[in-house]
DNA sequence: GCTTTTGATTGACATTTGTCAAGCGCGGCT
DNA sequence: AGCCGCGCTTGACAAATGTCAATCAAAAGC
């Protein structure tokens, strides 16, 4: 294995390493390095060829997709994640393309040592779906949010989200500029302002990236958030399911030690 | 097994299970039973828990959900289909629901057979994760399809994705009800209709349920489609990627035996 | 053969969202 | 301090999409 200790214990958080054994775990990281890249640094353009699985260990990487001279934003991904596991397997090309949003620290695995220690080792292969199919929910998700909801409702399911993976509390801090996080949530900047400004009568107050919920009832009224589409305990996007809040508690362990 | 031998051959040609060797296969399908189901029949309600993976042998079936008294459609499968594959592996609730739009045919298949049999065998565990990681990337083709696109471009699209599909004969047959079409597409049945009359100065006539498109060319110029976002070989959502080629032509050759 | 029902279409209108342009405010820089 | 520059906000307008109602056509039922 060619990366230090300590980011191989990172990695070993992610789900679908966490239930490998030590063999499995290193022969899948066979061949793995380290890298890092600046803010605003295109790792991958969609339709290039996928010769490794990226996980990010610090960073922010966005996940977006053109067409005609448009674009849209479809995930945005904070350490510990995976992305583009679904090429790896099929061994094909890139859907999205991905973006640094700042300074990021990535370990790439080949694709070849993944899927050989799928294919030798059963419950890993089975891990592996696991995330698979964690991901593909998450996508029916996203999808529902959009077909289902307006803007000014997806703002206000984001924000009971927010809320939900920040303890609660009454005041939340945005993770990404506002032009981001519009693009996340699939409208305009000019879009995003006017749907804070329809949430004040239902007590939300911004100021720059801290937000104030005082009316969470009013809100809720307003976004009736379900488990069927929120998912208030996954990350943005990619890796969410249940093997998230270990996941993530493993990663808070470790800091502290 | 508890099901017909010329079933069992057919399914033998969903991807996953066509590289199974037979006791993996047979494992697999321990307690899968046959069942008929009339039109308009609820197979499923999201947030439904789901014991069986369903294969669609005949008819036609509908995934969508719901939120707020809104509904939409997700996917619209024909056979020989697998669906909510995701919530099997993870043995979790369904986050669409399923309902016949025709009399059909479903072999309903026990999770824990499926489960089991992935975890026993790498190779057909291994297969399982190439399905999920098609299907995975089916919906990052539809949300691309539905952020970049406007909906005359959606069903500039679709048609010729149908006409790909249907051999590039100038004519085309639509295989659903235009309400089911719109709701496929994300639109109303008013705008469909609207859609189709902005087509006609592409070459789009429309009569019934055959389309005839005379002008190719301009209507490309308008679809601008692209691998990235249209699989022309693949069926409406689910049970995509390469595999499908080779499975429906399985079909097509059962079919003439 | 006639009626009934259902789906498709069309027009008028409302809502939502995007676009363009201008102005504001805060932080970085010299 | 003062001057940018960039991101955010606001307003006016345009485009896209949904809604409602009326009409029409074709299929289903008696």
């Amino acid at each position: 294995m060619t990366i230090r200790n300590s980011d191989a214990e990172r990695v070993r958080n992610i789900s679908f390493f966490k239930s490998a054994d030590d063999p499995t775990f290193s022969k899948a990281m066979n061949g793995a390095f380290l890298q890092r890249f600046p803010a605003n640094t295109t790792l991958l353009m969609e339709g290039d060829s996928v010769d490794f699985l990226y996980i990010l260990l610090e960073g922010t990487v966005e996940l977006g997709a053109g067409w005609k001279s448009k674009d849209t934003t479809l995930a945005i991904l904070r350490p510990v994640s995976t992305f583009i596991l679904a090429a790896v397997v099929l061994e094909s090309d890139a859907l999205m393309s991905a973006v640094t949003l700042e300074r990021s620290e990535i370990l790439m695995v080949p694709g070849d040592s993944l899927r050989r220690s799928m294919k030798e080792n059963a419950a890993f292969g089975f891990a592996v779906s696991e995330e698979l199919a964690g991901c593909y929910r998450g996508l029916v998700r996203s999808i529902k949010n959009h077909k289902l909801r307006d803007s000014t409702e997806r703002l206000a399911n984001y924000l009971l989200t927010q809320r939900a993976r920040q303890g609660n509390k009454p005041e939340i801090v945005l993770p990404h500029e506002k032009r981001v996080l519009a693009a996340l949530l699939g409208m305009t900047p000019e879009n995003l302002s006017r749907a804070f400004s329809k949430l004040s009568d239902k007590g939300v107050s911004v100021e720059g990236a801290s937000v104030r919920l005082d009316n969470v009832a009013a809100l809720e009224r307003l976004a009736r958030p379900t488990p069927l589409i929120d998912n208030h305990y996954a990350q943005d996007c990619n890796t969410m399911g249940k093997a998230f809040t270990e996941r993530q508690q493993g990663v808070l362990d470790q800091k502290k030690a």
